[in-house]
RNA sequence: GGGCGAUUAGCUCAGUCGGUUAGAGCGCCUCUCUGAUAAGGAGGAGGUCCCUGGUUCGAAUCCAGGAUCGCCCA
């Protein structure tokens, strides 16, 4: 029977996993979790809806492993949460995608389909998608309460959205406007702002020279140069800057005025200049529209304006108006008092009044127009650009501009409100405060509406006579409803446009047909998941409307919103800041006036291994389902976690091979422990994790110490959201005892006998290794339960079932004389093995004495505490501590900068001269140089070899080795060598470590005196009950440093 | 045009409050260890800390200007 779990040689990171998961299913780890921490500190964290329109992709995987381990650190100090995942339901993501699956292409083709079917449709995709990502989430390790995750599309939310709607309404902020607007033609749609991020494309589009003739002088024409040629047939004016100087000159199409700056480039050098004059001068000139044959056009009075923002290093110096086609002319227009043309409908289709342009999309109707300028003899010359130019973020179409009828909410009477609420707001990285305040400072009205079908419908109602009514609340639309609202399975097109209300005249009213900005749903979440304002708790309440049957989310009520209302940490890729961010500070301070967030953690985006963005057509996109059963969860976590936020991450298999290989460190840890554990039957005391095991070496002293250094790091970085810093400090603590404790306590742990050093030794290192899965579980937590399991776990008494039970680690102030000593000791055997390597002595072959030599009486007597470690790691008979440093060094006093700075200031160069120069005295600790009085802490000890040693130096510390060997030094190196032999040999036998062995050994005359001298030790070291030396062995030969032999390895019976 | 960020070894990146000798991982070369071993360790090569100017006794770090790249706004 063994006592612990054998371990492999290398971790199986996804077995590992999927062991977890089902003992985390088994014993209800996650529950049992919540109930120990019930009535905690509460930590809030508000989770941004992630939309469930597709499978899950690495980058999620990225943000969700963040918002875990935060969550997951501060359950493990004991903190109340609510754990409660968002889904983002409506809105375009999911239109566009259900369209694709339907075979559909248009808002025609959605609506012969039917709107209810539409919906449904809608509807299903998120229910299937939502349970997709809940799944890949739990395989992620992402401890939520899946059961009761937030839907956006459920009528409670709706309703919140009503609500807040109402209120802006009632403080006037709400507003219907004829704005220009940037419109996708085949969505039919109008985009905000915020949904106008990345999506700058390169592209290619016509371009034209047109001319527009005065009335008055028709062979004397403004030249406009446009790169929209459907804007045309919408020309209203054409604008100049006043200040600038204009040129008319003479081509064979009669007289042609540009902005001066304009005519050599359009020109060329030997144009024909008639005359200049200034813009001013132009101004009011009526011209002939380009499209006046059309009834529209030729309705207009065009004519020359003013407008200072016209560039003169661009075109002609002359720039086309269309105020119904852009957002700049529109803006004019209204200041000039100029006509509006909309020339295409929703879908970007000319209006039948537009002739011979009738039904053509904007694309189509480039050539049609140019060719219609050149028969009227106005078209100067056409070609192509290439430019940045947004196209729609979901579809890929160009964007438009349009002057759309739309809903607004203001953003001036907030706006210094949410920059004062952001300020309140600890923004990490610091920077993306700024962002924010920047984005604020210029943010417009928002635009709610959308022309679509599956989203927020909007509460508004008008009356055939023009009456306004806003409905805040289902009970409000029940009161006033003129239709029956059985019907009414959800608060969804169609079947809310099926219900008329009447307004207080008692007239009846209408609902308008748009549907709301997805970032609204997405915004009133820290309101309608907590149940702000209501007065009953109901139990499963928040699941109506097109999320029942999807959650059991509560609705609860206004306590409970005090409970947890704002979050302490929200956290998102910086794109939110404009996007999720904004909208629920937004909807926030309306209304209650303050800043739903306390804490906020952006991160940038992420990339493949090479840096280049992911794209699907790219062929460079990971999936996450390929991910997770390849790399494995914890080892993505990590990565993760490794990353610092405010950069972009290069993510791929190789760095995750990279990680997984680090990791190996930590594993090779815990197998050595778990192999001499398993030998000799060593139980952990589980009180060790909070006691502190016994120490009876310096490098006990040193490692715990290190543990508690680590947590105190670990604590400040998790505790300001920087997971960076935290698994930064896991792995330096994780190296150090590899590299150090264990390679240099490996003795104690195989002696066969048991006292209290090896008792120490166990416990110490059982100690660390269960710090560390406790530092780690929030990262790991399979890889740390696993552990656990096997460490802790019923191996010691009284130790909690799961890592993430055991609570989080409590840091001791360290020891910091240990941690010192240990950095001396560090220095003094790295400086000796420099010194061996320069001594051509291989580590191997024992030396007689190394002599490391400081001048500081501290560090001597820390060096003196790990003189042992020391010579161990050096292969040295003896370590002496030399204070006579003359012997070995040159001693150097350095002034400390950072104290006599401040103290002596300009005279510094000049101290430090004399200081070089050996001109000052010394008295007792203090130093007398220049005029000035140096103590002890102002000045530092430097050394340099002295001439002649096979010295190394380094910080006021120098090592000497002697290499010079005699016979015995050189037997005991030999028999290094053949205990390295016969290990290597049991090896290839495959024998078990704890495996005795017989050796027959025969050899030349140096090598029988080895086994004479050093037989005893080779048989400990290698578990040898029985050496024996014959003339002749039937075995393997041996050979080194010139002596030779041959050797025999049985197992013993 | 404006804002934010980045620029450090061949590559990917750390670098705290300004402290004089700038680090890690990977890669490369040499050596080494081996009762943790597809690991580990030592040493080496490899640096204009983007440039210029300033502040300072002292600048990768702070300030100003510029360059390049990225993101965003207009």
């Amino acid at each position: 029977m063994s006592l612990y779990d054998a371990v492999p040689a290398t971790p199986d990171h996804i077995a590992i996993e999927h062991r977890v998961l089902a003992l985390w299913e088994q014993e209800d780890t996650f529950n049992r979790l919540r109930a120990q921490n019930a009535g905690g500190p509460t930590f809030s964290f508000t989770d941004g809806p992630i939309t469930a329109n597709n499978s899950m992709g690495v980058h999620h995987a990225w943000g969700r492993s963040l918002k875990d381990l935060i969550q997951r650190h501060r359950a493990m100090q004991g903190h109340e949460q609510r754990y409660q995942n968002g889904f983002d339901c409506q809105g375009l993501w999911v239109e566009v995608e259900v369209e694709k699956s339907l075979g559909l292409n248009s808002k025609q083709e959605i609506e012969a389909y039917g709107l209810d079917k539409f919906a449904r449709a809608c509807r299903d995709r998120v229910a299937e998608y939502s349970a997709v990502q809940t799944r890949q989430s739990k395989r992620l390790g992402q401890w939520m309460d899946w059961d009761r995750s937030y839907y956006t599309m459920t009528d409670p939310n709706i309703e919140y959205i009503w609500r807040f709607l109402k209120e802006c309404h009632d403080r006037e902020m709400l507003y219907r406007g004829n704005r220009p607007m940037v419109w996708c033609p085949r969505c039919g749609t109008s985009l905000s702002q915020h949904e106008l991020i990345d999506s700058y494309r390169d592209r290619t589009h016509p371009t034209l020279h047109v001319r527009f003739p005065f009335l008055d002088t028709p062979e004397e024409a403004v030249v406009v140069w446009t790169t929209t040629p459907w804007t045309l047939p919408a020309n209203v004016a054409a604008a100049v800057d006043p200040a600038a100087e204009y040129s008319a000159v003479r081509t064979s199409q009669g007289i042609d005025w540009v902005m001066s700056s304009r005519v050599a480039d359009l020109f060329g050098e030997g144009a024909d200049v008639t005359r200049t004059t200034s813009g001013a001068d132009l101004v009011g000139r009526r011209y002939r529209g380009p499209f006046d044959e059309l009834e529209p056009g030729g309705a207009v009075e065009h004519r020359v304006v003013a407008w200072d923002m016209v560039a003169g290093d661009e075109g002609t110096g002359i720039v086309h108006i269309a105020p119904g086609c852009g957002g700049e002319d529109f803006e004019l227009g209204k200041v000039e008092g100029l006509e509006v043309l909309v020339p295409v409908d929703d879908a970007g289709c000319f209006l039948p009044a537009y002739g011979f342009l009738s039904g053509l999309t904007t694309d189509a109707a480039a050539d049609p127009v140019r060719e219609h300028l050149e028969r009227n003899g106005v078209l100067v010359r056409s070609g192509t650009i290439e430019h940045r130019f947004p196209v729609c973020w979901r579809c890929g179409t160009d964007l438009i501009h349009r002057v759309a009828e739309e809903w607004f909410i203001r953003a001036e009477p907030v706006r210094q409100a949410m920059i004062d609420a952001a300020a309140t707001v600890n923004w990490v990285p610091e920077q993306y405060g700024k962002r924010m305040e920047d984005w604020l400072r210029n943010m417009g009205d928002w635009c709610i509406s959308r022309k679509r079908y599956w989203g927020l419908p909007l509460p508004f109602y008008k009356t055939e006579s023009g009456e306004f009514l806003i409905i805040g609340s289902v009970d409000e639309l029940r009161e006033r409803a003129v239709d029956s609202l059985d019907g009414l399975e959800e608060l969804h097109r169609p079947w809310i446009d099926g219900i008329r209300v009447r307004t207080d005249s008692g007239e009846i009213a209408e609902r308008v047909t748009e549907v709301g900005d997805c970032w609204l749903d997405a915004g009133i979440v820290p309101f309608s998941t907590l149940g702000w304002g209501r007065e009953e708790f109901a139990e499963g309440g928040y699941a109506a409307g097109a999320g029942a049957g999807l959650t059991n989310a509560d609705l609860p009520d206004h306590a409970y919103w005090e409970k947890w209302f704002p979050a302490d940490w929200i956290s998102e890729m910086r794109e939110q800041i404009r996007l999720w961010f904004y909208s629920q500070l937004f909807m926030s301070v309306v209304l209650v006036g303050k800043a739903p967030y306390r804490n906020v953690l952006g991160y940038e985006k992420l990339h493949d291994e090479t840096g280049r963005a992911m794209h699907k057509s790219w062929g460079n996109a990971i999936w996450f389902d390929d991910a997770i059963e390849d790399i494995g969860a914890d080892v993505m976590r990590w990565m993760y976690a490794l990353q610092t936020p405010s950069q972009n991450m290069n993510f791929g298999y190789g760095p995750a091979n990279e990680v997984r290989r680090r990791l190996l460190t930590l594993w090779n840890s815990y197998a050595f422990l778990i192999r001499y554990a398993e030998l000799d039957a060593f139980v952990p005391t589980y009180a060790d994790l909070t006691e502190r095991p016994p120490s009876a070496t310096a490098l006990d002293r040193w490692i715990v110490a290190r543990v508690d250094e680590t947590i105190a790091a670990c604590d400040e970085a998790l505790g300001g959201y920087w997971p960076p810093a935290y698994a930064r400090a896991v792995e330096a603590l994780v190296d150090d005892l590899s590299a150090w404790y264990i390679r240099g306590s490996r003795a104690r742990f195989w002696r066969s006998e048991g006292d209290a050093d090896k008792d120490a030794a166990f416990r110490t290192l059982w100690y660390v290794l269960a710090q560390v899965c406790r530092l780690i579980a929030p990262a790991m937590p399979f890889l740390a339960e696993d552990l656990w399991q096997n460490l802790v776990r019923e191996r010691a008494a009284g130790a909690p079932d799961s890592v993430h039970l055991a609570g989080w680690p409590t840091a001791d102030a360290p020891d910091r004389q240990a941690l010192e000593a240990f950095s001396l000791a560090q220095t003094a055997i790295s400086l000796g093995r420099g010194a061996r390597a320069q001594g051509n002595r291989k580590l191997r072959q024992p030396l007689r004495e190394a002599v490391i030599a400081t001048p500081d009486p501290a560090a001597r007597a820390a060096i003196e505490s790990l003189r042992e470690e020391i010579a161990l790691e050096l292969n040295v008979r003896n370590v002496r501590i030399a204070d006579a440093v003359d012997e070995l060094l040159e001693v150097e006093i350095v002034p400390n900068f950072k104290v006599l700075g401040p103290k002596l200031g300009k005279d510094i160069p000049r101290v430090q001269q004399l200081l070089k120069a050996g001109d000052y005295t010394r008295e007792g600790d203090a130093v007398i140089v220049g005029g000035h009085t140096l103590e002890a802490g102002e000045i530092e000890l430097r050394t340099r070899p002295r001439e002649g040693f096979a010295v190394a130096d380094e910080g006021g510390i120098a090592v000497a080795l002697d290499t010079e060997l005699d016979e015995d030094l050189e037997d005991e190196g030999l028999a290094r060598e053949l205990i390295h032999f016969i290990q290597g040999q049991r090896k290839d036998a495959g024998f078990e470590v704890s495996d005795r062995i017989v050796i027959a050994l025969s050899g030349d005359a140096q090598l029988q005196r080895v086994v004479a001298r050093y037989g005893a030790d080779v048989q400990r070291e290698t578990l040898c009950t029985d050496l024996t030396v014959a003339d002749s062995v039937d075995g393997i030969t041996f050979a080194a440093d010139g002596c030779s032999g041959t050797v025999a390895v049985q197992r013993a019976d």
